[in-house]
DNA sequence: TAGCTCGTTGGACAA
DNA sequence: TTTGTCCAACGAGCT
C-alpha cells in the first residue's frame, strides 16, 4: 500500500484542492496533516482575529474530512523536522501541498522541500489563478500597474474548471503505523493549539460569521444570486450588504479564487459577457492576485515602501495617544470611529471605510502606515500579508499604482457621500444617534447647547490644517531620488 | 525611438 | 447646486 501525506496550510477545502486530488490519484492511502508552527518569525505567528478563525476553520475541515471517512491530524512544531520524520515513519510515496507566495512561507517551503529529498514532495498552484513567477510583462519585468496586468490576464478568464471534491478519502490509521511510536508525531487535540483567547471578544467577534468550506460556498452562491448585479455601486455603501464578505474564506482557502471565477462566469466564456457588477467583482479577485504578485516580486514591500523616497518621509515622532484613539474608535470623527469599532467588534471593516481610516491615520495624523498595517493584521479576520501591505501602501502613496500624494480623503465628505442617511455611523457610534443628519458627520459644528450631554470626543485634529501639513510633508520628499 | 496617453476608489476652488 | 480644472511626475504601454 502506498501512502501520501497531504499537508494543509491555507487551503482548508476538499473541492478544488489539487494537492489532495493528486495524492488520492497517486497513492492508496492518505494522511491529511496540519502543522502549527507558532515560533516567533514564522507564518504561524498571526493576529488574534485570524487565530480565532483558524481554530474554527480547522474544526470545519476536520469535520468534512470525517464525513468522507478521514480525519485531520493536528501537529505542532517545525514542519521542516516533522514532515521528514513522518515521511520516513510512514514510508510515503509522496508529500503533497498547495503553494503560498508570501516571503516567509516561500523560504520555509524551500527548506522543507530540501529536507524531503527522496520522499516525492510535490506542490501545486491552488490559492491563486496565475503563477506569479510566470506572470511578467512582455519585457520580462514584473507588473507595477494594475490596469495593464488586468488587460493582459482578463483574456485567460474564466480558465480551467475547478476540481470536484473527492468522494472518499482512503486514510492511513496512524495508530497502526510506526509513526504512532514517535511522540512528536502524535496527534494533538485542536484545543491544545490555544488559538482561542479566553476573552468574551472571541465569541462575539465570530457571531456574524459562519466558518468553513460549506459556509463559503453558500455565501458565494447567495452573493451571485442577489448582490453581484449591483456590486459596482452597492460595494461603496458601508451600511448595506453590498460586498461578498468572502475575504476571510479566501484567506484560509476555504474557497479558491478559481471556484469564485468559475461560479461568477457560469457558462459564459469571456469577461465581455459579464454585467458591470460581475466584472467589477471579478476585477477584485484579480486585484488579490495582483497583491500576491507584487509581494512575490518585491518581498521587501511587506513592511518597507516600494517607492524608496518614502523611507525619508517626515512622520510624526510621538503619536501613541493618537494611535490608541484611532484603534479604539475615539478620534472624534464619526466615520473613522464607526469603522474602527466595526473592525474591533467583528474582525472586519467595509472596504470603503478601510480606505478612509487609512488615509486619516497616514495623512491627517502622519502616523507611519506600518502601524496601521500591524493593527489591521492583528484585528482583521481576513488579514492577509499581501493584500494588507498593498492596501496600506496604496493609501500611503508609496506602493504600486498608488494614490497620488495630494489625494487625501476628507472623512466628512466621504461620510456624507457614502453614508448619506447615517445608518452606518449610528450603528457603530450610538452616542451620536440623536444627532441630525446635517451634523452627523461633523458633530463639532453643533452649537454648544446642542452639544450638551453628547458623550463624544472632540476631533483629534483639524481636518483642514492636518491635510495641509500632510501635503507639505509630501513636498519634502517628492524631489528626492526614487 | 520618440511622442503620447493613461493611471480603482479625491478634494478644493472657481466659475 | 453643479461642473470643470487643477493638484506631480513617472513608468507602462501603445502608436
Amino acid at each position: 500500500m502506498s501512502v501520501g501525506l497531504v499537508w494543509f496550510r491555507q487551503d482548508f477545502r476538499l473541492a478544488d484542492n489539487p494537492a489532495l486530488t493528486a495524492a488520492i490519484d497517486q497513492c492508496d492511502e492518505i494522511l491529511p496533516v496540519y502543522i502549527h508552527d507558532s515560533r516567533e518569525g514564522t507564518i504561524g505567528q498571526i493576529g488574534q482575529a485570524t487565530q480565532v478563525w483558524l481554530h474554527h476553520s480547522l474544526q470545519a475541515l476536520h469535520e468534512s474530512l470525517t464525513a468522507r471517512g478521514s480525519s485531520l491530524h493536528v501537529l505542532a512544531g517545525d514542519p521542516e523536522k516533522i514532515l521528514p520524520q513522518l515521511a520516513k515513519a510512514l514510508e510515503v510515496r509522496g508529500v503533497f501541498w498547495n503553494r503560498c507566495y508570501d516571503p516567509v512561507t516561500l523560504k520555509r517551503d524551500k527548506s522543507v522541500k530540501k529536507a524531503l529529498d527522496g520522499f516525492g514532495a510535490q506542490s501545486f498552484l491552488a490559492n491563486l489563478l496565475f503563477e506569479p513567477v510566470k506572470t511578467l510583462k512582455a519585457n520580462g519585468d514584473p507588473y507595477r500597474v494594475f490596469t495593464p496586468y488586468w488587460k493582459n490576464l482578463m483574456h485567460l478568464l474564466p480558465g480551467n474548471l475547478p476540481l470536484p471534491a473527492p468522494r472518499k478519502i482512503p486514510t492511513v490509521v496512524l495508530k497502526k503505523t510506526a509513526a504512532s511510536k514517535i511522540k512528536s508525531l502524535q496527534d494533538i487535540p485542536l484545543s491544545k493549539l490555544e488559538l482561542l483567547p479566553e476573552l468574551p471578544w472571541a465569541d462575539s467577534m465570530m457571531t456574524p460569521w459562519a466558518v468553513g468550506e460549506a459556509a463559503a460556498k453558500k455565501k458565494l452562491a447567495r452573493f451571485l444570486k442577489t448582490e453581484a448585479k449591483h456590486y459596482n455601486d452597492a460595494r461603496d455603501i458601508p451600511s448595506i450588504q453590498g460586498t461578498s464578505r468572502l475575504s476571510p474564506h479566501l484567506h484560509f482557502g476555504e474557497i479558491s479564487p478559481l471556484q469564485i471565477i468559475a461560479a461568477t462566469f457560469g457558462k459564459r466564456r469571456s469577461v465581455m459577457s459579464l454585467n458591470v457588477g460581475e466584472e467589477t467583482f471579478v476585477k477584485e479577485v484579480v486585484w488579490r492576485e495582483f497583491a500576491h504578485n507584487l509581494i512575490y516580486q518585491f518581498p521587501h514591500t511587506i513592511d518597507k515602501p516600494l517607492d524608496a523616497r518614502f523611507e525619508k518621509f517626515p512622520w510624526a515622532k510621538k503619536y501613541q495617544p493618537q494611535l490608541t484613539a484611532w484603534q479604539r474608535g475615539q478620534t472624534g470623527i464619526p466615520i473613522i470611529d464607526a469603522g474602527m469599532r466595526e473592525l474591533y467588534a467583528t474582525g472586519w471593516m467595509h472596504n470603503r471605510v478601510r480606505m478612509v481610516v487609512a488615509s486619516f491615520l497616514i495623512k491627517n495624523l502622519l502616523i507611519p502606515w506600518q502601524e496601521g498595517e500591524r493593527w489591521f493584521r492583528d484585528t482583521l479576520v481576513d488579514a492577509d500579508v499581501a493584500s494588507n501591505a498593498m492596501g496600506w501602501q496604496w493609501a500611503a502613496g508609496s506602493g504600486a499604482d498608488a494614490a497620488p500624494f495630494f489625494r487625501v480623503f476628507n472623512p466628512v465628505l466621504q461620510g456624507e457621500k457614502f453614508d448619506k442617511e447615517g445608518d452606518y455611523v449610528r450603528c457603530w457610534v450610538p452616542e451620536l444617534s440623536s444627532v441630525p443628519n446635517k451634523f452627523l458627520h461633523k458633530p463639532w459644528e453643533l452649537s454648544p447647547i446642542e452639544r450638551q450631554g453628547l458623550d463624544y470626543p472632540a476631533p483629534l485634529v483639524d481636518l483642514k490644517i492636518s491635510r495641509k501639513a500632510a501635503l507639505e510633508a509630501f513636498e519634502a520628499i517628492k524631489t528626492s531620488q526614487k
